[in-house]
DNA sequence: GATTATCCGTTTGTCGGACAAAGCATGGCC
DNA sequence: GGCCATGCTTTGTCCGACAAACGGATAATC
């Protein structure tokens, strides 16, 4: 006798959605469909509970999703209200995965490879006076904690995600912000050597004017060429220091 | 008198994180620590509450964040199991924070210039025979979809995707899959003739059977100048059908 | 012997009600 | 007009409860 049809994978898992997820959806489907915009607030626990006709503790578990989805937020002030999930929310959660599943920062490196010089170029086109400023800022400062043997990595960090913001392009913010992340714990060992005389130090704050300089002239290919110069330097600096690029990363402070 | 300390902004205004808070972080930190592990059983909801000495209800919430962060699962059988989140589960969050933040075709499209050929030369180096395999398989169906006339939109997106998992970069993969996920409906309009004389899908399978030989022989500048030129398409697509490229993309279906 | 039916303890999903603490509003008081 | 006391509302947390579903063990059936 052949095997019955129930043996065969005829059928898939069904998922069965329980209540407090059919509250998620529900909500959340009014939230992108933009019947609820950003800052609307939402009715009462008690009244969603009464509209919904269940409990207020299953509307609670519903809202719980909804929070960690970044899709509601609740300020000083009680009441919740609608929110966009923007990257500051996004990329902790991108990146957290990235480290449990021990992304080497070979395999971050090479995103940047290709992500950074593109932003560099893409913000030489849309160069806006605002950004550019606090792109001067931000050099002075990194000269300044050069000068003054601090710390340099925070500064540099910044650099890049102000070059992705004055590109406006959004899709390219969320998706290297999470890497940003990394980059911090990563590169910070390069520049264990704060003195202001430290050749990576050095070229750092080189390649940064140099940037600025282009995106002021609205230069896109010298912009672009001098940040995938600079990128490369991190990987020397690896090469240099004798770390492994093969090792994860993590979101601990990496050792002076 | 002059105005009291307290007055002054000497103090942020602090957090006071709540119960079911603390029981989300208790077990987030557990997981990310190491000390719970992929696949590792959580304890019942009751002995949760016993532990952390908070009633049930309120473990439950804290639960739902672990379970809206992709942390923890609930698989067929009850009982909560420890589970890494995967780009399946992270992707279609940043993707509907795309839509909701109106970003356009034209910013999605200028990452995916700098991502897919960046991929398509990782790719030809790391080339991985069973990848290639599936690639092969792609092709093929991309071919016999053409031929029937029916749309070839869904394995021009796995195309890129496999790309992207051969190259075993997995911040690559959790880039773009994103991205990936609005392309879908970005980019199916372009082909609405599904005819095989279509002059759109003859290009975009020559450059998927190009892309892939130079995969095969691991060559990465080929491969990554053909996925350029293939990008470049798309936009040269939209163009000619007289869309607007700075239009919000949306997940919903486009037009025919 | 393998499959099916039955039973039982466990665990989850949902419910109803309760209360303290913290916000918001109101009105009276100086 | 500004300040404080008061009451109402809303949230966070707790308690207790129960049906349904699951897991596993045992008995019944072919």
């Amino acid at each position: 006798m052949t095997a019955s049809p129930a043996d065969s994978s005829l059928f898939e898992r069904l998922e069965v959605p329980s209540a407090y997820q059919m509250v998620f959806k529900a909500i959340e489907g009014e939230i992108v469909a933009g019947r609820l915009r950003e800052g609307d607030r939402l009715p009462t626990e008690t009244a969603l509970a009464d509209q919904f006709g269940l409990n207020r503790s299953t509307v609670r578990e519903g809202i719980r999703l909804l929070e960690q989805a970044g899709l509601v937020r609740r300020e000083a002030g009680r009441r919740l209200h609608v929110s966009l999930p923007h990257a500051a929310e996004l990329a902790p959660r991108v990146s957290r995965a990235m480290v449990m599943q021990r992304v080497t920062f070979r395999e971050l490196w090479r995103v940047a490879m290709a992500l950074e010089p593109a932003a560099a170029a893409e913000a030489a086109l849309g160069a806006d006076p605002a950004h550019l400023e606090r792109l001067e800022e931000n050099l002075a400062a990194t000269l300044a904690a050069a000068e003054a043997g601090q710390p340099i990595t925070p500064w540099d960090v910044e650099f890049h995600t102000l070059i992705a913001e004055a590109t406006g392009n959004r899709a390219l913010i969320l998706c290297r912000e999470p890497m940003s992340l990394l980059f911090y714990p990563a590169i910070r060992p390069l520049f264990g050597n704060h003195a202001k005389g430290h050749t990576a130090v050095q070229r750092l704050i080189a390649a940064h004017g140099a940037i600025l300089t282009a995106l002021k002239s609205g230069d896109a290919a010298t912009a672009e060429a001098w940040m995938r110069r600079h990128i490369v330097d991190f990987k020397r600096g690896y090469d240099v220091q004798g770390l492994d690029m093969d090792a994860a990363v993590d979101r601990r402070t990496a050792p002076e």
